[in-house]
DNA sequence: GGTTGCCTTGACCCGAGGGTCAAGCGGGTG
DNA sequence: CACCCGCTTGACCCTCGGGTCAAGGCAACC
């Protein structure tokens, strides 16, 4: 019931054993964001990666422990991105434009992994019944949305943003990005990255102010 | 390779057994939407309508057949809904606000139902590869898109959008409102509906001219 | 050379679940 | 009454795929 997060029972991995994790995780993302968890098969997986079938068990206990593993890695890099992205000094409107083209850039360079992420919408698909994985998936979603809220009365304070219910404006704001994630994904949506993160920053920022700011 | 779209093979249904397919359907939409498609069992959804698993294959080839019929149907639903709601006199901003709300409105009172055309952002799911299904969805989710963007075309020409790719206004558009669907089903936002779609509609249009529009 | 422990293999197991089928039921029609 | 046909049943079949396991390598260290 536990197991993964952190403690008990782990192996131990020599180098080798390490990269050889990474090897799977990176075969999994592509065809997890390419074929979908559920059409996407341990022994493709193991095709993809060059080893066999039951090399998969040393490594991860179950496949959906080796999904949540991926979709824990993809939100702590993205989170990096983010952070790095939003000027500390900033008001919090432009905080959020920051968080959300630097969203968008990422997902444009991780496009198949980022594929992951959006799975957070169909969690349903996952949630057979109280697998850990969906806990991991909730969970995790939760941080983006408290992360906006936060900056969305922060802006409110300040007279940026209308009054109004921040978790809508949050809802709103995340959901646009994951939008257009997945549209550029399996989409007919060849503009250049730079452009779209622009396009996207500043439609989050008309729909929360009104007012089209300044780059 | 067809069957089902219209023509060849098509059983003939008695009043009792147009009512007893309703039922299927019925029990189906409410299984897919709360546990997924992958997740629902052929036997849950005879178990819930109280009838014996042999008989969904006496009205559907297939359980990804019986899937797409259950959107098909639910898109042309919402679609009604919209149009109903467009004023054709309004100009397009209006209209396609109108045409949001009315969605929002639609997608609130079929909860339940509502998310199967969430589906269409994880298509990917159903396409194990070029099943029928995948066709549909596709095309489907198409009929939005070209929608919105004739409309944002139209709205730029008496320029009430500034420039750009509308097509990238329209996946902002039609993201924002599966957005809100997603989180008002599996989510905390315990809003009064008709609040919810004023808020969307007017994110819509300031996301779209950067001005709050009266309603 | 032996031993310990990480790693790798591929054949095998087994439950789940989509789909089939032969049999039966009941109402309408000649 | 006999027949047809739409409808209903539930046992059965069979594939697919996640997970197991016993049997090896191959280092490094003693």
């Amino acid at each position: 019931m536990n197991a993964s997060t952190e403690p008990s029972e782990r192996r131990t991995h020599t180098e080798q054993g390490i990269e050889r994790k990474h090897q799977l995780l990176e075969a999994a993302a592509v065809l997890f964001s390419s074929k979908g968890y559920a059409n996407t098969r341990i022994a493709d997986i193991c095709a993809a990666a060059g080893v066999a079938k039951g090399l998969v068990y040393w490594y991860f206990p179950t496949k959906e422990e080796l999904f949540a593993e991926l979709v824990r890695s993809m939100r702590l890099q993205l989170r990096r991105a983010q952070a790095a992205a939003m000027d500390p000094n900033a008001d919090p409107l432009t905080r959020i434009r920051q968080g959300t083209e630097a969203s968008v850039v990422f997902m444009a360079e991780h496009r198949a992994y980022f594929a992951l992420l959006d799975v957070e919408r169909s969690q349903d698909e996952l949630s057979g019944r109280g697998s850990d994985v969906a806990d991991v998936l909730r969970e995790g979603s939760d941080v983006y949305a408290t992360d906006v809220i936060r900056l969305v009365r922060d802006a409110q304070r300040l007279g940026l943003v209308p009054d109004g219910d921040p978790q809508l404006y949050a809802v709103g704001v995340l959901g646009v990005v994951s939008s257009f994630s997945h549209a550029l994904r399996n989409g007919s949506l060849d503009v250049d990255v730079d452009e779209l993160a622009a396009f996207v920053g500043g439609w989050v920022i008309r729909a929360l102010s009104g007012e089209s700011h300044g780059s």
